[in-house]
DNA sequence: AATTAAATACGAAAATAATCGTAGAAAAAT
DNA sequence: ATTTTTCTACGATTATTTTCGTATTTAATT
């Protein structure tokens, strides 16, 4: 029953290990990155189910959600368990690290590197409640008593 | 002498303003984000100016950054002044407009449009400056402020 | 058991982005 | 004046991503 899963499952581990070593294999698209999302918020899943709800956004072939898990799955992205008729998706890669990844990316090409322009951007352009401006603040002080401690 | 490139400024003007107003007609791809950068960062330049400072980073063909920028200016995003030879390029969108637009879509696709996710990451992963961390405490402070006034 | 419904497999087409080669025009150098 | 260099114009090609149609397999229903 499970053999298969399993199976899939110390195959991709090795494979991730070997693939991020070599730093970061995976640019997912921007469809990959929207079906990412969908199976890291609601766990592996159908393809069914992820073409409902991506309809939720907009229109969406069946078959074009199916070929593009395909694709994620043959690029190693995402798992495949075949036991069932339904096959079930699993990503293998890092929600955090592959969105940390990403806002690397885009903080290069489009804040030439520099993270306070970014954060001072964003923060202008999106209040936060006080609640997160206060989760923030905890976050800048940790870093300046540890800035305060490498001296 | 000058009445071509000021008969296109103007002709950009309306024009920009109109498609503006139409929401946000401008997504550049990667390749033209590049060479928006330079532009706004050196001034209005020539394409043998682009693509050398292109070939710092990586081995771009003149003709492709020739024609990159030609169809930038078909798209509207550059306005070129043609009186001499060589053509001068100019970015009819504002570069601070254009990225917090840019971010906005990146912070929808990525972190689901929560801007304190982003901010945390951020600041996570790049540990600012002691100064830059200043700014951003200020900024915070002004933000909180308005809150209070708010209320 | 036969029919219908629901999956996957596969390949091809459409859409978009990026690269390049070649020709011709204009200027610069000889 | 001729040659060489430096541009732009233009079209074609390549690469990548996305979409979709059709065939086939498998399961569910009658």
């Amino acid at each position: 029953m499970f053999y298969e899963i399993i199976r899939n499952a110390s195959i991709n581990i090795t494979n991730r290990l070997y693939t991020m070593s070599l730093k970061s294999k995976y640019n997912p698209t921007e469809t990959e990155l929207e079906i990412l999302q969908l199976l890291w918020e609601h766990g592996p899943s159908t393809v069914r189910f992820i073409n409902e709800k991506q309809n939720e956004e907009k229109e969406v072939g069946y078959t074009t959600s199916l070929k593009i898990m395909q694709i994620m799955a043959e690029k190693g992205m995402l798992e495949v368990n075949k036991d069932n008729r339904q096959h079930i998706y699993t990503p293998t890669i890092d929600e955090s690290e592959t969105k940390s990844r990403l806002l690397d990316g885009f903080l290069k090409k489009t804040f030439s590197g520099s993270a306070s322009k970014l954060v001072m951007q964003t923060l202008g352009n999106h209040k936060p409640s006080k609640k997160e401006l206060n989760e923030i603040k905890d976050l800048i002080n940790k870093i300046e008593n540890q800035q305060d401690k490498a001296n």
